[in-house]
DNA sequence: TGTACATCAGTGAACGCGCGTTCACTGATGTAC
DNA sequence: TGTACATCAGTGAACGCGCGTTCACTGATGTAC
């Protein structure tokens, strides 16, 4: 598995790769609702039945993108999210970082960006297969909480009566790692976290936001706070909780 | 103006009206992107050619559609606002009753919600006649913040030094109500609202969040906190700020 | 090492479809005198 | 009140275009003996 057989196997990871990385340079001039395989197959010079030899349809194309999508901005997360443990940061400055890193994906990506967070594709269902990659993101903002929680780094406010059994369901569904009254705020910062990086790459802040970085960090320290994340003191054992 | 003068003059309003919800019909199915003027005329029995005496192209009726969604959604919101304010809620629950609005609009007409806080449509850009409707939501939380603020039931924290400049900017350009130490906090909170709002709409949170209204109400509160608007104590003066 | 066969990437034509927009036209509604 | 003319909604054909997918095929690569 680990070492290419042949040149047929090597050519098939190649022309495999190409498409995608032609059909994602066309997300930015189309959207993925006109996403052409017929436009693909021509800018690679190729006939557009032949891309039927590595997609069986126009969806599943669509899927290949969404996963890489999803993988590259969880990538960038938890990357960002090592880096600072390393570095034994604070627990909020963790937390700044992997959404500093989550932003500066999406800034650097919008099209994909948009393919994943922004509207559904109407008529296209995302598989299971876009699961795992798509909660990658959130896993490393809770793996923040989780070591602060394992450092004494975590606040904890009391939690609306009517929100025990969410929160419950919550830490035992995918987040072991956390108390249950810190998931309900921690997800809504993983939520909001996105309202702040889809206004700015949407456009929304257009006019209205312009010192864009310093706005972000100081909105998503607060986050930090909302969830409970404390600032200073907190050099925590390095090897506390799993990485993701 | 305000009467119908003819025949002609009625049958224009209410064709265009038709044309209209068609395509908000295909919204549904087929999304912004693929919208078709064909498609509109077949479902109304018209030739296709013949919506060009309505809209000079298909990009002038997305335009509308854009206009009308915010029109919506912002009225959703002003019309929370005033009854709030009729009932002399705390500021607090003025907006809690506000967000709420425009989440019950989200979720009763999510595709135009799409259409306006999605993915920009590629290719389409807004014009300026959509930049007025466009802001009645975040002035309607503005409005909310300015009369807490009139009377005193607005917290101020301070403000990070380097966003002084850029509060300020806010404040003269789309908040005169608001002192500058709110503008952050508001305009990050109106923007995470919609991360709130767009991670259910566009199913982000299923498998993850169940109790939805409940949720929300919990972020949304957390969130008026964030602002700086003070639970009890304010019934306000009922005149103080002049609503939308 | 050489040969026979299996596998599979890529082709090009075709099917059946839908699209936005233009244009010359018809006939009904509205208006000025 | 009646007539002549202007306005405008709606038609249907056409232009030029693009799409996803299927299918029988060719020829190169890989494999078993």
């Amino acid at each position: 598995m680990s070492t290419v057989r042949g040149a047929r196997e090597r050519a098939r990871i190649e022309v495999t790769a190409a498409i995608k990385d032609e059909a994602r340079k066309q997300l930015v001039a189309e959207g993925a609702a006109k996403l052409s395989l017929r436009a693909v197959a021509r800018e690679l010079g190729m006939a557009s039945s032949a891309l039927y030899r590595y997609f069986p349809s126009r969806d599943e194309l669509l899927t290949a993108l969404i996963v890489d999508a999803y993988d590259s901005v969880g990538e960038a997360a938890e990357r960002a999210h090592r880096t600072a443990r390393a570095e034994a940061a604070t627990h909020a400055a963790r937390w700044v970082a992997v959404t500093l890193a989550v932003r500066e994906w999406a800034l650097a990506h919008p099209h994909e960006y948009a393919l994943i967070y922004g509207s559904p594709v109407p008529g296209y269902s995302a598989p299971q297969a876009t699961i795992g990659p798509a909660s990658r993101v959130g896993l490393a903002l809770i793996a923040v909480a989780a070591d602060a929680y394992g450092s004494d780094g975590l606040a904890l406010r009391p939690l609306a009566g009517d929100l025990r059994a969410e929160a419950d369901r919550m830490v035992a569904a995918f987040a072991p790692g956390i108390p249950p009254k810190a998931a309900i705020p921690l997800i809504a910062a993983w939520s909001q976290l996105f309202g702040l990086i889809s206004f700015e790459v949407f456009g929304q802040f257009n006019g209205v936001v312009e010192t864009r970085e310093a706005f972000f960090r100081e909105a998503v320290t607060e986050l930090a706070r909302t969830v409970g994340l404390i600032d200073g003191g907190a050099t925590p054992r390095p090897a506390e909780t799993a990485g993701p």
